[in-house]
DNA sequence: AGCACGCCGACT
DNA sequence: GTCGGCGTGCTC
């Protein structure tokens, strides 16, 4: 008589397996989306029960039983995991370590998924006793008396977290102490997510209604393209859709930054439904409770950053990703997916209207609107007073340039700054000088684990490597040949500073970038004082072009458009233009007329030219042409497969191996690319290589990865280099 | 990824 | 003599 069939589960389970490993559930009781405790090896993890089973590959007498069911109901619903499962399948990407991006730290470890807090109180029998009496009585207990003096300095109706709790040095001991006292207590609470209360907006002008009006017309999964103009008031489109289509479902809001966008929360709450945000900032037990609010059904709003595209919403009604060119959305190690795409691929599944929101849309989704994929709305006009700023390119060519400023932006600036307005300019470089060398000899100051030039930080008195972090000291003479004439040579957001502070000594100055930003709250206090108007001329880099509203900005000006143009990716000219429309959106935000300037070596540029005569939609019409006419995205679907080590040819020569195991596999029309050294070979001490795997359509592209990378990971040599396949990939280096 | 096994060099 | 370096191999 044959065997029953023997209960088996799948088990994603984290580290390096691409497949789920099978299990016993002799009692059969683990349901798909289930946390689980298997043994594995001689360690105990935690798993994600993915599929139930009667049979298994493997042979009877080597599986394993469950140690542990975590969950009763499963953490993942159906609708999750079955997303979850296609993005470890495209993105290639084992499926343990895939599940692990989508679930909070402490899920992830097992912990128990309660939607609430525990608050540590102090108790009646606490509250009874005099101050001072309790002071004495803990005469001997120092570190027990602090704690309760941590406790009673807290609001007494909020009690502590235990997120608060854990800030008190070495808090455990002594607490156990006062609850054996029963003067302490921790309560468990439920936990609301809030809601504001409801308050109306604006009212729309004719375009905001007509793209509301627009997106309703439509059932099921459908692609929104909303590009609209800086000022246009995109989010009050948002807005009137969630209000109109999705109040009484749940809506997921991605950003590419929460922490830059915190106006963006706050005009979400206006729609009184209760919000939780999902961002890397957050204390890993408010990750869990926004989580857990989402998951329940009590959130209602859920805006955060490229992983909240996982978040499980059982009533999910709309997905809006905003800024959806933005290139924080994709992740660039480990599970390498685009937020935006997964976002899409979610709304395809569950059946959902999604809107992707930009003034700059990505040429892919611009693409996917002119094949009819998805419906491309436009907002042209600025809402309230803003009027579109005049733009004029400066030739650095034809002007005598000191430090980066040319005479007709000096000018441009002085009469802005009379008139009372301010000025922003953007340089996308930080430091003083992106080189130092000596004028005797041509000696660089070079990076030693890189193949880069370090930055010259003046204020910090460091040479540092922006793409290792290495730092040294400055030399007084040169190395080479003790020359004392050594030169800082080209320029960074602290050299341009310094020149604009002796143009202009009477104008407060604000700097804006990685290193000025650096202490806790000092962004918020640098926005705060453009916004007041105290600061009157800003310099900074990409971080000042995003999202932010300054009305009294009137001049905005790129220090530098020439690097988008000959750069060897070919993204950068998309994201210059970009830059330059996001930087324009800063000018003439109010009342007055605002004006941008570009100074560049190259105003004859195709691409600069069609961006400034007729806009981002003219110069997506030329980038297009360009791409098809190279074959490039979108008009064709990359991988690249990168490998480095520190042995100066171990990566090519893996990826010489790999060109030879493509070639018995490798379909019609697809080329291979490379191997190349990366465009930067050497980084941090290892040698790179990259190769590229070019497809004229995405399904060919996949049915190949999904020969060819299997085949790759048996090699021994696989194990020798480290590598990677990054697929849809946004930067080549 | 972790963890053990195993096989070579410098120390109590 | 052993402590510990990290190469190699395995985990349902």
């Amino acid at each position: 008589m044959p065997s029953p069939p023997r209960p088996i589960v799948k088990i994603a389970t984290p580290g390096p397996f691409a497949e789920a490993l099978d299990y016993l559930d002799p009692a059969g009781t683990a349901q798909p989306g289930c946390r689980v405790e298997i043994p594995l090896g001689r360690r105990r993890v935690v798993g994600v029960v993915l599929q139930r089973a009667s049979s298994s590959d493997l042979e009877a007498g080597r599986l394993r039983q469950i140690s542990a069911l975590i969950d009763d109901q499963p953490l993942l619903d159906a609708a999750l995991l079955k997303l979850l499962l296609w993005v470890s399948d495209y993105y290639q990407h084992p499926i343990g370590d895939t599940l692990a991006n989508a679930l909070p730290g402490m899920l992830k470890r097992g912990a128990d998924i309660t939607a609430g807090s525990t608050r540590w109180r102090l108790t009646p029998t606490c509250r009874g006793v005099e101050a001072s009496a309790l002071a004495a009585e803990l005469k001997r207990a120092p570190r027990q008396l602090e704690l309760l003096q941590f406790l009673l300095d807290a609001d007494p109706a909020a009690g502590l977290s235990e997120d608060q709790l854990a800030e008190h040095p070495q808090w455990r001991q002594p607490l156990q102490r006062l609850i054996e006292r029963d003067w302490v207590r921790a309560e468990f609470e439920p936990w609301q997510p809030a809601a504001a209360a409801a308050a109306p907006g604006p009212a729309l002008n004719e375009e905001q209604s007509a793209a509301v009006y627009s997106m309703l017309d439509s059932s099921g999964f459908a692609t929104h393209l909303l590009q609209g103009v800086t000022g246009s008031g995109k989010t009050e489109v948002y807005l009137e859709l969630i209000r109109q289509r999705c109040a009484e479902r749940q809506t997921l809001v991605l950003v590419p930054e929460i922490g830059l966008t915190p106006q963006l929360v706050a005009r979400f709450a206006r729609l009184g439904l209760p919000l939780v945000t999902l961002h890397s900032g957050m204390l890993e037990s408010e990750r869990r409770r926004a989580w857990a609010a989402a998951r329940s059904g009590q959130a209602r709003i859920v805006i955060g950053t490229r992983s909240a595209v996982f978040t499980p919403l059982p009533e999910a009604g709309l997905i809006i990703v905003d800024e959806e060119h933005d290139g924080s959305l994709k992740q660039q190690e480990g599970l390498r997916y685009h937020a935006r795409d997964v976002a899409i691929r979610r709304a395809q599944f569950e059946g959902l209207p999604i809107v992707l929101g930009s003034a700059t849309p990505a040429l892919e989704s611009i693409a996917n609107a002119r094949a009819g994929r998805s419906m491309q709305i436009f907002l042209n006009k600025r809402a309230g007073a803003g009027r579109p700023p005049t733009t004029r390119l400066i030739d650095l060519r034809s002007e005598p340039v000191r430090s980066g400023m040319s005479p007709p932006l000096i000018q441009a600036m002085d009469r802005h700054l009379q008139a009372g307005g301010q000025v922003m300019l953007f340089l996308n470089r930080r430091g003083f000088a992106p080189a130092l060398l000596c004028h005797e000899c041509s000696w660089t100051a070079d990076c030693r684990r890189c193949d880069a030039k370090l930055t010259l930080h003046a204020r910090s008195e460091r040479l540092i490597c922006h793409h290792c972090g290495a730092q040294s000291g400055i030399p007084l003479n040169c190395p080479e040949c003790k020359s004392e004439d050594l030169i800082a040579a080209g320029q960074g957001t602290e050299r341009l500073e310094e020149k604009v502070a002796t143009l202009f000594p009477d104008q407060a100055l604000v700097r804006l970038d990685r290193d000025s930003m650096r202490r806790r709250g000092s962004l918020e206090a640098a926005l705060q004082s453009i916004r007041d108007g105290e600061a009157r001329i800003m310099i900074g880099t990409q971080m000042l072009a995003k999202g932010h509203d300054f009305p009294n900005v009137t001049l905005a000006a790129v220090i530098n458009a020439d690097g988008g143009l000959f750069a060897v990716d070919f993204r950068a000219a998309e994201r210059m233009a970009q830059l330059i429309v996001q930087v324009s959106g800063r000018a003439g935000r109010g009342e007055k007329a605002g004006e941008v300037l570009i100074q560049t070596h190259q105003p004859e540029h195709p691409l600069l030219q069609s961006l400034v005569t007729s806009g981002y939609s003219g110069f997506a019409e030329t980038a297009l042409r360009e791409r098809e006419e190279y074959r490039l995205p979108p008009y064709s679907f990359l991988a690249v497969l990168r490998a480095e080590a520190t042995a100066e040819a171990a990566g090519r020569s893996f990826l010489q191996t790999a060109v030879k195991v493509a070639d018995r596999c490798r379909p019609e029309g697809m080329a291979l690319w490379g191997p190349a050294p990366a465009p930067m070979f050497r980084r941090a001490g290892r040698y790179r290589y990259q190769l590229l795997v070019n497809a004229p359509q995405r399904p060919r592209l996949q049915q190949f990865l999904k020969q060819w990378l299997p085949q790759l990971r048996a090699l021994p040599q696989s194990r020798k280099v480290r590598w990677s396949v990054d697929v849809d990939p946004l930067d080549l280096y």
